[in-house]
DNA sequence: CGCGTGACTCTAC
DNA sequence: AGTAGAGCCACGC
């Protein structure tokens, strides 16, 4: 696997957003890719969370010379990612929404049986944020 | 290098 | 309120 400086760079930033979203809150990819001033790129969001277990470990293995920040996969909280709609998305080829479904609920987020989320009540939407 | 794919979104019926 | 259709773009073949 081979990624590009500017990619990384965007991998990098959707990470250090995601590990912002606070506690029983949620945020959409759209949201992300505006936060990172590339609102066109909500699918490359969605990308990067899809493959976040082999990019952090190439982002990590890099920070090793360059002494920034670390990620951990076993904390950053992907779950708390849905699209604009507030459905969590379906997955292709994983039962990965189940288990989102289920890491919500455990933060007492309200999700229905058809997998929506009431962005009214749990959205966390900021014109604006460090990282 | 080109092409299909998808954890997206918006706009129009 | 659904739902096609089109635009989007990096990744993986």
């Amino acid at each position: 696997m081979k990624l590009t400086d500017e990619s990384k760079s965007f991998h990098y930033g959707v990470y250090a957003i995601v590990a912002q979203i606070p506690y029983g809150k949620v945020t959409s990819y759209g949201h992300i890719a505006y936060l990172l001033n590339k609102p066109q790129n909500s699918r490359q969001v969605g990308s990067s969370l899809k493959h976040l277990s082999g990019i952090i470990n190439i982002l990590n293995a890099d920070l090793d010379t360059e002494s920034e920040i670390y990620i951990d996969i076993n904390t950053l909280p992907w779950w708390r990612v849905l699209s604009s709609s507030g459905k969590i998305s379906p997955r292709e080829n994983s039962n990965g929404q189940y288990i989102q479904a289920d890491r919500l609920r455990e933060e007492d987020v309200i999700v229905s049986d058809s997998h929506i989320v009431d962005i009214e009540e749990y959205g966390w939407f900021p014109d604006e944020v460090d990282f």
